[in-house]
DNA sequence: TTCTGTTTTAAACAATGTTTTAAACAATGT
DNA sequence: ACATTGTTTAAAACATTGTTTAAAACAGAA
């Protein structure tokens, strides 16, 4: 069963592990091929470069964890409703995938360029429908006149960005590991009621 | 005068540029000096190595752009204030270095563990006296009583993440670069009243 | 000038990273 | 059994990295 994986899941499920841990940068194919425990001319064989590797790789993460995200923002829930679902969801997500935060944010400096590579981030970011929801409610007056851009980074900041300076907010608020999870979990009650606050408060 | 720079100067300018913008990883020691214009063997006369040129440059950094975001937290102002003076000041800033938060995030996942490096990071959060300014006036009833951490996260968050991902917010909501500034200047004085607005409710 | 220490250069070095080649192997269908 | 397929192995070729060396050029003081 689980003994004789196939080698092509190795090699990809090796390389995730190190490029989330490391960093694609820090990470050699030989360090690839040692941890998988194959020969290093396979990761050539089955992929066809490092950088080709990486390209599935980062597709398939970003596919596999957005996809309950989309569909929350997609769905026909009230706007208190989807923040709430979308915060929770988010966190979740995180807290199971701590260090794909890092890892998002370090291959979105390295390689916008690319253009074909950086679908994976459409995944990430609002859908039409949510942001439709969101200008539709500001105009009937049910709250605040919002601006959409403002309130998607502003939820996507109090998300994601504690998971990028984990370290940071363990070593000056003297907190462990275990501490730093229950952190990020008051969170999920935390950042909803701080963006609906904002909606609610109308002018401005 | 500017004409001959000191070599040592032109290294460390040439390097620092060069980390900002393609991340240490990716600069190698040869671009640093057809960049600077020197023979490769004075980056190791100069400084001895490459990290240790590194650390020099992250170390310059970290101190000089945090000077004043220390002081106002460490000043006599109202809490009110110190947030309100703390977010312009701080995003000031990021707008003429755009690049440290994705810089100072890559050293944060890279190189925790090597502590002495880390004292660096020490500018970038919060302060006692400002921790305590908190504590005491959510004791006094004056505001709804807040836990420090998540207040300082949640400022950092809303102030630094948009750098971060500030690729994705131009390309998603269809903006350029003097659009993005502006969008980030708005962001002065939203910040505050979000953090502010979240103080006021008494009772949880 | 000659001497001294500093600055600059070009080349070499050692280590590591990536890709390719060609041969060995295993399983399968004919 | 044979030939064909896809898979794996070992070895080497190739490229790039950070670092070091050895010697030349330079500047200022004696």
């Amino acid at each position: 069963m689980s003994e004789r994986k196939k080698t092509e899941q190795k090699i990809f499920e090796a390389a995730t592990e190190l490029f989330l841990e490391k960093g694609v940068d820090r990470t050699s194919v030989r360090d690839i091929a040692a941890k998988a425990n194959i020969n290093l001319a396979l990761l050539n064989y089955y992929f066809r470069s490092k950088e080709n590797l990486f390209n599935t790789i980062f597709a398939k993460l970003m596919q596999e964890n957005s996809k309950k995200l989309i569909e929350i923002l997609d769905s026909d829930m009230s706007l208190k409703e989807k923040i709430e679902n979308y915060v929770v969801e988010y966190i979740d997500m995180l807290l199971e995938n701590p260090l794909l935060v890092s890892f998002v944010m370090s291959i979105l400096h390295r390689s916008w360029d690319e253009k074909p590579k950086m679908d994976g981030f459409n995944y990430l970011y609002s859908t039409e429908k949510f942001t439709k929801q969101l200008s539709d409610e500001s105009r009937k007056g049910n709250i605040k006149k919002i601006n959409p851009t403002h309130f998607f980074v502003d939820m996507l900041s109090l998300i994601t960005f504690p998971f990028a300076i984990k370290l940071l907010i363990m070593d000056k608020a003297e907190i462990n590991e275990r501490e730093f999870r229950t952190f990020i979990r008051e969170r999920k009650k935390r950042i909803p009621r701080l963006l609906i606050n904002e909606l609610k408060i109308k002018s401005d």
